[in-house]
DNA sequence: TTTTAGTTGGTAGTTATTCCCAGGTGGTAA
DNA sequence: TTACCACCTGGGAATAACTACCAACTAAAA
């Protein structure tokens, strides 16, 4: 077909389970406890094919530990950032979504219906590799976001945007790139 | 050398120009008043050089329109990227930043600092030209996102993320990518 | 076990943004 | 030039998404 590599199912179940088993090393190599609230936000996230909001984590992870708080979920969500088991995804204007994926990798996000796909893009990794400085800049990460219209928001027809006449004005060009 | 291509200061004034030349055109093409709010609006965000907060544009606005209320800034913004006279710049975790350049671009940010520079990326912009479609996706767009440390942070040393060690336990191996 | 640094949960902020609506104004038609 | 009115604005209230604080709790070293 010639078209990107989309991240599936198959990869995902295996990767989750193997992430999970080394959760408790990982921690205590970062001299972190091994908490149950850790270990079911970890779940969740691993879990997740959606790039899940850290109130969905919260309502996911509720379901296991009624008493576990919202605030725990943001703090621990972060602290796995920190410690590079997640990836914190700034799409749009909305809330910070969670990635337990942290294999190099870009995000497809329809500006429909806000959904999320990984995607492997090796050209774009190698963008900007060959020079390690931009003049006085140390490259620490170079992201992608492909923003497209899904099939489903396509269907429903969404291209609603254009100019709206004032009074009696009739537009004419209102071309819009 | 050899670097990407910055926008710099020249390219910027002349534009600016043009564009606010063009203004009180463009509004009436999409059926909008041209207020003095709106025409205050255009002016500071084509003068910013620093990719502005909502807050910030409203700050300098201000000096000139003492009056102006926050939510037209906010109101005004949006409009201006719906009739595509701005980009909305998301980067991180921060609140949306304002972009009043709208030729073809991409952002390097120094997450240090936070100052965001626009950079052109032509072999960034045919990534996906080649294939209009992404499976059933229509491509949108395609922004990169070029994280750094600018020489200013670098200089201050911001590298201090290690771990940082659980009571006496040593830490040999807290490698992170 | 004992100890204690690290961790958690609940509440109370804070920040950024949006909603609502009464009053004001730009732009059209006459 | 004037009258009209749909559009626009300002200000305050509301909301969403976090973030700070702190007393009580607990994982894990000794």
């Amino acid at each position: 077909m010639g078209g990107p590599a989309f991240l599936g199912k198959q990869w995902h179940a295996r990767y989750r389970a193997q992430r999970v088993a080394e959760f408790g090393a990982y921690c205590r190599e970062q001299g972190l406890a091994v908490t149950p609230q850790r270990v079911a936000i970890i779940r969740a996230l691993l879990s997740a094919e959606d790039h899940p909001r850290a109130d969905q984590i919260y309502a996911r992870v509720r379901r296991q530990h009624p008493h576990i708080s919202l605030t725990t979920v943001y703090r621990t969500l972060e602290q796995f950032c920190e410690m590079g088991q997640a990836r914190k995804v700034t799409l749009l204007h909305e809330g910070a979504r969670y990635d337990g994926n942290i294999t190099p990798h870009h995000h497809v996000l329809c500006v429909g219906c806000q959904r999320v796909f990984d995607i492997a893009l090796p050209e774009a990794d190698g963008l900007l590799h060959d020079r390690e400085r931009l003049g006085e800049f140390v490259l620490l990460r170079c992201l992608v976001e492909i923003q497209v219209l899904c099939g489903q928001c396509r269907r429903k027809g969404q291209n609603s945007t254009g100019a709206r006449p004032r009074r009696q004005r009739p537009v004419q060009s209102a071309a819009q790139s």
